[in-house]
DNA sequence: TTGTACGCGTTATCAC
DNA sequence: GTGATAACGCGTACAA
């Protein structure tokens, strides 16, 4: 009926219902200092014309244009995926419109990135941490700033139990299942947390339990998995134990193809592929959804309210 | 040196050049009537102070964004992901911001996140199309609007080659390798390409060399895959087409498992786990990154000057 | 409680 | 060539 082309403005709204301009900006903005009647008279016009304020000319007026940047390292990972994927929900709910974009590993894109989403007036932003990425490049979003995976001291932080994953795993094999003989294949220690904390947790488990130490590092790929497993079981480990579900899956394949079929593997990150190919893979979940949820809570939380930094760190759980 | 705290505005750099804003406006906009010595002399100050112009002041008098909407399906897409990844660089290049949002292949959302982009001024959409996306959602957006995966009629498209990519495996099979006894795993017809396209094209295949058919239809999922193996398997086939990746590493996982290596496995649809995981399998590259070059350039072609809706189909190529 | 007038940063239309 | 000025849609002191 109500020709719909050409969206109306605050103004025709006003005109609409008989006020002026800033009644209506008073009603959208839940002002309470407006009479109930008038309040029902415009929130009638403003439904039944499905009006909703322009987002540019709020972001003018320094309002915030309700933007989430979310800054992924690369669209196909699959953690930071499922990560983004539980918190795209949370964000929606809140009226908030999350962007993505991809760093890529450069420091320098996610420095152009924080530019753009200053232009763009985005209220806060969500980081996925790597190696090379230095906290000095968010000092402006401080305050509104979610990291995910790395522990920046005085910004809030989602950390993922690297250590905590890598004991439940050993605990597992050498408590419950009496391995005497694991071995590890990580990633290089340049990698921080998925390569360094990892792997010095294998090493103090095995000198606290006087374990022979039997690890070897590559990178993130499964052919590092695939290309390192020799190394390993060159020491006849009876249970290897992965840093990533990439290298467990490079692992397996190793194994698969020579028949070899009597080594445990477990997995650090449980990811439904490798769950699927190689069902007798024991994975330890990292939790990358409820680090999601952690996220956006906590960044709509600080956004909300003056709020000191925290780290979060996000339980993981043995799943055999 | 120079604080850099809050945004300088183009007043600013009015005052600190000596001009007026009009003329700063002019330069920034690349204006051919302004004098050499005053175009250098703003310049140097836009240059020193890394002045750009506030976007959402552009966008609130009509100039548009700079926006990209980009609606994938799902986040986690394979294939999306080789897409986006592909037309990111060329979005940047050409100073666009993408804005990637998912729609979880329901129409609702899509249309929710529609009406956002308008709001925000979106130059430009970028939509992966899926079942029960109708293309009567799109007319506001049909003249700065690219379809992908589907040929939506009056619209600008790029569609992957379903039928050549099938015809290149049976070909390839029935000519080459002799094969008289091949069998199909696909995914339901309600799914018009990847389910109703390649499942015709195979059909069409087998009337035409007077093959007999053996084809079982299921979902997209690598469960799919595994679990109908078997309903193939029982007519004893020599080769095997499976229509999407997915399936294939479910098929093969099937095989693998029982032990079964006579079998040909082709997939449409090639991607780097499974090229890793089962090397023997080959793959018919469906193009994921062309079509995201493809699409790119189109919708930037559309943005700068009229042209009238195409539909491109990206070449298959078979990898043995 | 509501309306008026102004400013946010930009571009477009005039004059000069 | 360049500068003043209006306009875009909105929020908000200030006045009524």
């Amino acid at each position: 009926m109500s020709k719909s082309s050409t969206n109306l403005t605050i103004k025709d709204i006003a005109k609409l219902s008989g006020v002026s301009k800033s009644t209506v900006s008073r009603v959208i903005n839940h002002d309470p200092m407006v009479k109930e009647s008038t309040r029902n008279k415009v929130m009638a016009i403003v439904e039944q014309y499905q009006f909703t304020p322009s987002k540019s000319a709020r972001a003018m007026r320094g309002y915030g244009n309700k933007v989430i940047g979310i800054i992924v390292t690369r669209l196909d990972s699959i953690s930071e995926n499922h990560a983004v994927q539980s918190m795209l929900p949370i964000f929606y709910a809140n009226g908030y419109d999350p962007i993505i974009i991809e760093s890529q590993f450069s420091a320098a894109k996610v420095a152009e990135h924080l530019m753009m989403l200053r232009e763009k007036q985005a209220d806060g932003i969500i980081v996925f941490a790597f190696t090379g990425l230095d906290s000095s490049l968010l000092t402006v979003w401080q305050h509104k700033c979610v990291v995910i995976a790395r522990p920046f001291s005085a910004y809030s932080c989602i950390c993922y139990d690297d250590i905590g994953a890598v004991n439940k795993a050993l605990t597992y094999l050498y408590q419950s299942e009496k391995h005497k003989k694991i071995g590890f294949i990580g990633v290089d220690k340049q990698d921080q947390t998925t390569g360094g904390l990892r792997y010095q947790a294998y090493i103090d488990f095995c000198t606290a339990y006087k374990i022979q130490p039997n690890a070897v590092l590559g990178n993130l790929s499964y052919y590092s998995g695939y290309e390192l497993a020799e190394s390993v079981l060159v020491h006849s480990p009876t249970a290897i134990v992965c840093a990533t579900d990439s290298i467990a899956l490079g692992l397996n394949k190793f194994l698969s193809e020579k028949n070899i079929n009597n080594i445990i593997v477990i997995s650090i990150g449980s990811s439904e592929l490798l769950n699927f190919l190689f069902s007798q893979t024991i994975t330890v979940d990292l939790g990358f959804d409820k680090a999601g949820i952690y996220a956006a809570n906590e960044l709509l939380l600080m956004l909300e309210k003056q709020v000191n930094a925290k780290i979060i760190t996000v339980p993981s759980q043995l799943l055999k």
